[in-house]
DNA sequence: GCTAATCGATAAATCGATTTTTCGTTCTTG
DNA sequence: CAAGAACGAAAAATCGATTTATCGATTAGC
């Protein structure tokens, strides 16, 4: 491609017709791949195309056309591995399909969530990846369908009357990580976690319940369920402890949980798995270096985004039928951070302020 | 707004002009806020817009400025905590002014940079915010360049005599943990590093050397960096080990490095801070709650993105001069991973392929 | 009272492509 | 050899806004 000197004005597809000696039409039909063209004038085209490095403009291509280009993904927040990785999936599928991807995120809030998607709507995307702040029956995806958009839900959701699904299997998940604890001989559980995604929770909650309860009725599974944000779970969490609760085991249900299971057992100076065991949904990459690794469940991010993605343009190519409701499976990883109670001394006691050192 | 009942085709200016009768001239005018417009007439417009629920078409109204409202935004990756609020924030920022956020992932890769690069131009970006792969030299912003495109770069940059720049004071920042090392008492410290970012990382190499030497000259000062990729460094790291070195702290200049080191300590059965003390640039959300708290240097996220912004729009409005080149002060937050040297055993030792779990 | 300046609004051009319509050739075919 | 089909390409309409040029109706000024 040869530099073009004068870098004020990108050339059009005028400047490339007039340089090939032909109109327009000829030159949009050229490199549409119509073969009605001759094929002479077909490489003057190219030849002009070269030469003044022309690039079709996707904003002035889009403007004919109803569906654009564009996709339009809208996340609860970026800062988390599992989301950014789904961005960097999603916008790379988007690209292989000549589509770009427009990535906002929510912050965790349902109001703004609306908003971004009308600010979509606006620029009359092709299609939504969403990934509720809640579940799929907020005011988004009502949005969505009033306004007859197409699009997909992910994560936080289980299945929807209008759109296609996709999530992680966390029922079966939840299971899997059941049969491990109660294998290991814990006896008392406390699972922690958000009532956020209303039906996901439920599912993980399920999950585990029926399967820990089918291996041992006699067990006991204590639960702490914050509605909003991560700081009541805190607090409860210490109220829990505080009144002397000493489960063995602790099952997180989401990734801020973990982290304030971890700085409640920091704060009393309990030990993982001596002194009590985590397992955590959602993997983190520094979950295998700490000391002890935290045991964790890994969603299928790549399944997710690749499947999302393919029903999401199914949909755009015009296919019909009942939404789908996909669920991935994920893959549980066994760390230290999981043993069988009593193998170590419960250090039970007081809140000690500052945990000793060595 | 009331719902409009056919949802196949969304009001454009016309029906918007038909419906206030007036002509489409007239509305564009009311809506961008002209006062040559009579009271009455622009009541109408208003009504019209309320009861169709009419919303600017962003797509068209760009179609006949230069400069679109869009601002491009490229990051090496959205799965780090800093990126990712980094995006978080350049879209807020963006929002507020009206603009559009397209945000892309280069993957650590410079064509890849490239390319998206060429894409946003085509795209008729205002402005573009990139952290380039490796330093302000690379061929992205020598595009930008030789395409007369505005942007700021941000992150792995000092200074660009095309570019305003904004990063961290890493300089700054790693002085600081010079002194709090040696402070220590430590004598024999190794610093990691990839040498991707070269005047970056340099500056926090010599920002610490020089600092540390300052204050104690005898001080031992060992360096391992890897030019491409993290897993070289591993293996350099592995073998520094092997031979036997024994610095009491270790400095990462990176968080991928933190981890690298954390993940050789656990395989060696080391101890931060008893066996050896640990500091990494870049905090993460995992780093308080995990035992030992591990000591990093924190990047204001905020700050740099703000300020990337207003330097960006300041060009996108016209203004001219010398580019800036800004840096922003870090924090440094010492935490239980330093410690003096010497106030536990040093396990020396072989390699443990299995640590004790004990 | 007639021309000139002012005001408000409309018609038309524009942005850069795509798509439909029209038109001029060439090739068939009766 | 003339009428019609087939082909290739240009002209024109379109997408939905913004901006410039134009125009008619008041109002001002002399």
């Amino acid at each position: 491609m040869v530099q073009q000197e004068a870098r004020q004005r990108r050339p059009s597809i005028h400047d490339v017709a007039s340089h090939a000696g032909v109109s327009a039409a000829t030159v949009s039909k050229v490199l549409a791949g119509v073969t009605t063209v001759k094929p002479e004038n077909a490489q003057r085209v190219f030849d002009a195309v070269e030469r003044l490095g022309y690039r079709v403009d996707p904003l002035a291509s889009d403007m004919r056309r109803a569906k654009r280009r564009i996709i339009g993904a809208i996340m609860p927040e970026f800062e988390s591995e599992f989301f950014g990785q789904m961005v960097t999936e999603l916008e790379g599928l988007a690209e292989q399909r000549g589509y770009t991807l427009v990535a906002a995120s929510s912050r965790e809030s349902e109001a703004r969530e609306k908003e971004i998607l009308a600010r979509m709507h606006d620029w009359r995307v092709a299609g939504v990846v969403l990934a509720p702040v809640r579940n799929e029956h907020g005011p988004a995806a009502a949005f969505m369908k009033a306004n007859g958009m197409t699009g997909v839900l992910i994560d936080r959701v289980l299945s929807d009357d209008a759109f296609d699904t996709v999530s992680a299997d966390s029922a079966a998940a939840s299971a899997e990580v059941a049969r491990m604890l109660v294998g290991k001989g814990h006896k008392h559980i406390l699972i922690i976690g958000l009532a956020e995604g209303a039906a996901t929770v439920r599912a993980r909650l399920e999950g585990f319940r029926a399967q820990a309860l089918t291996l041992d009725p006699s067990i006991r599974i204590d639960v702490i369920t914050s509605e909003v944000s991560v700081e009541p779970l805190r607090s409860s969490l210490r109220d829990y402890f505080g009144r002397g609760e000493r489960p063995t085991a602790v099952y997180s249900l989401l990734l801020k949980g973990t982290l304030v299971a971890l700085s409640e057992f920091r704060r009393r100076g309990w030990h993982c798995p001596n002194d009590i065991s985590l397992v955590g949904f959602d993997d983190a990459e520094w979950m295998q270096v700490t000391w002890p690794a935290i045991a964790a469940v890994v969603q299928p991010v790549r399944q997710i985004a690749s499947e999302a993605m393919n029903l999401l343009f199914r949909r755009i190519d015009g296919a019909v039928g009942p939404p789908t409701a996909r669920l991935e499976p994920c893959q549980v990883l066994m760390r230290e951070s999981v043993g069988s109670p009593g193998s170590g001394p419960h250090s039970g006691g007081g809140d000690r302020q500052q945990p000793p050192l060595s």
